[in-house]
RNA sequence: GCAGGGGUAGCCAAGUGGUCAAAGGCGCAGGACUUAAGAUCCUGUCUCUUAGUGAGUUCCUGGGUUCGAAUCCCAGCCCCUGCACCA
């Protein structure tokens, strides 16, 4: 047995020679090309396993091209755009602990420290960090083709992609509601929230109703269609009203709601306060049935709830009817009280719900049915109120019809009439319109945040028609792997929308026609492929000559008009780009699906017309022991980490073994180290069998050689279809039945050995480069085996009967050792067979079942001779057309 | 809530109409070899039965189609992922 292989002297050796003789960098040429490219990492922290997962997944694809003859290149860059590199200089600004520590955590020593307020200082240290990493794990890179998003050369690259997009139309301005925090004057996106994690800005209705002198009451609903059944309206007695002028109009509405219309495009002008109580007991017009509706007063009702007014529709609004209800309570059991609100006794006693919606299970009044039925009797009972009222809204959205009390729109179901309401009410002016979140949402400062509209934003229109038909049509004619990713590409194209992609802060580009927006990080990272075919001549280059012309030229085939690049260096650049592009496979997590990928196709098909990505891979997550990886769980592990632990190569297989497809993968410690073991049993075969033998063949060697071609069969369509599991199970089978070769024979063809275990070494080598190069070295080869040849599948070296043979031969021997078992016996073997071949076949194994499975007495006869049968033994349970087995 | 993916033996997972009691791996149990084991090799791993066999009960739950279902159809339950100004 050998002794402990040194995985990371191995490693290390190779690292260097590879990188020493360039063999992963190439140009353009005769030979058909592979562009392999992965997910750039955002440089603010160390890879982890997960990272180093997906880039494997590309690495073995890219390998495995190359050795099938393919000119391959997989080239790196670095992401830096965007907020979070100058989020750590900023916190570290202001002295946070907490950052500090993450920084100490991650290896920095404590006197750089400070050199972190620096965000290129960031990025550069991390980018050096992880290029260390990606070398160390293996990963076949041109390193020449690397470049970051904050180089000043690839922000001339972004100037013209948002340029051409902006000439086609893609680029569009408008306003759009975000949730917002007003301490931080920023967008507040899900990740920076306290609470309330997925709220959104919901549109509010107002309808503006008349108070007889003049001012208007807003009330603000999410129901609009209730208009029709409006008997009266509520207001809150406690709270102190605004009056203001809003636009050209004057409102009356909560405090709190000022702020909010001020940020919602609305000219504000507040002119005075008046108490809710002064309000109650007043008429005010519906502007839609043009009729009377009296105020009334409902604790229920919300300050900070949009305008801190609403309208009462009992038949349909639980809240409503209870606070109805407990009104002609009062005005039977205590009229005084009511009569000191300054309410009309006998005005509020006309009041009668209004039904108008038809709900099927249900009366007239559906909101009295509920209550009813879910007994409530107070306003108090707010879990309840809340409940019913989601219940009831969900049930008439979906399925209420509008009776003939709501006019034109009757017979239209709830759903549809929504819109129509809306439409139609806006052109008479009957109403405006508020946001607030869909819940409550508080930043991770503590502010509570609303609904700001920012205005003169830039949106990608990805719900362009055109753009889209382009992006669906690109995809069709896409590989995806695993296929079933496929309809959630299909899903995105349909529902995404105008995406904003512009920003304020951090790093990145500048819109080139408005320098006060930065082009944002998802949308500077969608067709950088390109730029990786020019990235090498980038050093020749000053930025500043990388204008528009130069882009054209290279990439859509413009000639250029003024230039100071030399004719010969675009001729380079221009040659590089049309060889390479479009590139062959692109692979990311399943989770960039539904952005960052998607993104990708349409950016593509606006800016060429025929480059459409070759293929999308995707991968799930990693799991650590089958739990979530994740730095507060503590099972977060560390690329650098686990390459010291365990070393590249059993880092690399048992992360390919883990899972493919898009199942989430598993990363577990014994697993891993069974990888180890199996490196090092592969090793020791090699040793123990390479260049041992004699040159003639037997069956036996024509058998292994016959699986072998399978395996390789196997292994070439798992690879070609991203299926790494696939093909390391196709692998294991191979190492099986090399040692079972080696188990049933003592004659062993020196060529056939060690052509078999060559070309094993060369299916292993996109997994564990490392291990392969050090044996295809040991054997005395000269050349790199990530250079080698892949074994070509022959199907003329396959022979089926031997295969048959065997096959039929390891059921006997199978049989043998199950009624060994059972019977307990081995000291005589009889065999009855059919065939004359099955004869011969057997016969010359006759040796095998005496060494192997200790018999001293092994007998072979074809079952149709009678003579044979012992018409006393057991022997006669041997059936015809099987083969019998009689043991003694 | 909306969208996508998924539920197979202790665990991971292959399997899309009969050849399926269901590959492979891990774990576990027993054995061999070792001074030793995260090494290697062999054997077993739903239940009963058995000289290499046969029978019974299984592939989330409940219905259905079929001579026949893990596989097809319908309903339900559960799990994972994403949902936009965030990388």
């Amino acid at each position: 047995m050998s002794q402990e292989i040194d995985f990371k002297q191995i490693q290390k050796k190779w690292k260097k020679e590879w990188l020493d003789k360039k063999i992963f960098e190439s140009s353009s040429d005769k030979r058909k090309k592979w562009f392999s490219n992965a997910a750039f990492p955002y440089v603010n922290a160390p890879l982890h396993i997960g990272h180093a997962f997906t880039y494997t997944r590309i690495d073995v694809i890219t390998r495995f091209k190359r050795m099938q003859g393919y000119n391959a290149i997989f080239p790196f860059a670095f992401h830096a755009t965007g907020e979070p590199i100058v989020g750590v200089a900023e916190r570290l600004k202001k002295g946070d602990k907490n950052q500090i520590k993450i920084l100490l955590d991650s290896g920095v020593s404590e006197k750089d420290i400070d050199k972190f307020k620096d965000p290129k200082y960031t990025a550069r240290f991390w980018i050096n960090q992880i290029k260390n990493d990606v070398q160390n794990l293996g990963i076949a890179i041109d390193w020449t083709r690397s470049f970051t998003t904050i180089d000043p050369e690839f922000n001339r690259f972004i100037e013209w992609q948002y340029r051409k997009l902006k000439d086609k139309g893609y680029v569009t301005k408008g306003t759009h509601p975000v949730i917002w925090c007003p301490s931080c004057e920023s967008p507040t996106g899900d990740h920076d929230r306290l609470e309330g994690v997925g709220e959104t800005p919901v549109e509010y209705i107002i309808f503006k109703f008349r108070l007889p002198s003049g001012e208007i009451l807003p009330l603000a609903t999410l129901r609009p269609e209730t208009v029709y059944g409006v008997t009266n309206v509520w207001i809150n007695p406690d709270i102190e009203y605004v009056i203001t002028d809003v636009d050209k109009e004057t409102w009356i509405m909560s405090k709190s709601c000022i702020e909010k219309l001020k940020n919602q495009l609305k000219s504000i002008k507040e002119k005075g306060t008046i108490k809710g109580e002064k309000l109650i007991g007043e008429k005010c017009i519906n502007p839609v049935l043009e009729n009377e509706v009296l105020i009334l007063p409902a604790r229920f009702v919300d300050e900070d709830n949009a305008t801190g007014i609403v309208m009462s529709v009992p038949s349909h609004a639980p809240y409503d009817w209870i606070g109805l209800k407990d009104l002609f309570d009062l005005s039977t059991s205590k009229p005084e009280k009511l009569k000191e609100m300054n309410i009309d006794i006998e005005k509020l006693k006309e009041i009668k719900p209004i039904g108008l919606i038809n709900l099927k299970g249900y009366s007239e009044h559906p909101a009295i049915d509920i209550c009813n039925k879910m007994n409530i009797h107070s306003q108090l009972e707010k879990e309840k109120l809340d409940q019913a009222t989601k219940q009831l809204y969900k049930k008439e959205f979906h399925m209420g019809i509008l009776n003939e009390k709501c006019g034109e729109y009757k017979g239209m179901p709830v759903s549809e009439a929504k819109k129509n309401i809306i439409a139609d009410f806006e052109k008479r002016g009957f109403i405006s319109k508020i946001w607030e979140p869909s819940g409550k949402v508080i930043c991770r400062c503590g502010t509570k945040c609303f609904v700001k509209i920012l205005e003169d934003q830039w949106f990608l229109n990805f719900s362009d028609e055109t753009w889209k038909e382009k992006a669906r049509l690109c995809l069709r004619q896409m590989k995806i792997y695993p296929e079933q990713a496929r309809k959630q590409f299909e899903d995105t194209i349909e529902w995404l929308q105008e995406k904003a992609c512009a920003r304020k802060s951090g790093l990145g580009t500048r819109l080139p026609w408005d320098q006060d927006w930065i082009v944002e990080t998802l949308s500077d990272s969608v067709i950088y492929m390109a730029f990786y075919t020019i990235a090498q001549f980038m050093k020749e280059i000053e930025p500043g000559e990388l204008n528009d012309e130069v882009f054209d030229y290279i990439f859509l085939g413009k000639e250029p008009k003024k230039t100071k690049l030399s004719k010969d260096l675009l001729e380079k650049m221009k040659k590089e780009f049309e060889y390479w592009y479009p590139f062959d496979i692109r692979g990311s997590a399943k989770e960039l699906i539904p952005n960052h990928l998607t993104f990708c196709i349409f950016h593509h098909t606006a800016i060429w017309d025929d480059k459409c990505p070759n293929t999308f891979t995707v991968n799930g997550m990693l799991n650590i022991e089958g739990q979530k990886m994740s730095k507060s769980k503590g099972n977060f592990i560390l690329l650098r980490d686990a390459i010291e632990k365990y070393g590249s190569d059993v880092v690399r297989i048992a992360l390919m073994d883990s899972a493919e497809g898009m199942d989430d993968a598993n990363w577990s410690e014994k697993d891993v180290f069974a990888w180890k073991n199996k490196l090092a049993t592969i090793y020791r075969i090699f040793e123990q069998n390479y260049n041992k033998g004699t040159n003639e063949k037997t069956d036996m060697d024509i058998w292994l050689e016959s699986r072998f071609q399978i395996h390789v069969k196997n292994i070439t369509e798992a690879l070609e279809n991203m299926k790494n599991r696939s093909a390391l199970t196709s692998f294991h089978a191979m190492l099986n039945d090399f040692q079972w070769y080696i188990k049933r024979t003592k004659d062993r063809s020196k060529s056939t050995v060690n052509n078999v275990l060559e070309n094993m070494i060369k299916c292993l080598s996109p997994f564990a480069p490392f291990i392969c190069e050090e044996i295809w070295h040991k054997i005395g080869k000269k050349n790199f085996i990530s250079l080698e040849k892949w074994p070509e599948y022959d199907e003329k070296l396959i022979d089926k009967e031997i295969l048959q043979q065997e096959d039929n031969f390891k059921k006997i021997y199978e049989d043998i050792k199950q009624v060994i078992k059972l019977s307990g016996k081995n000291n005589k073997l009889f065999l009855y067979v059919i065939t004359d071949k099955e004869l011969n076949y057997l016969k010359k194994s006759q040796d095998f079942f005496k060494s192997g499975l200790g018999f001293k007495q092994v007998e072979i006869f074809k079952s149709d001779d009678e003579n044979k049968y012992d018409p006393e033994n057991k022997a006669k349970r041997a059936k015809f057309g099987k083969p019998g087995i009689y043991i003694e």
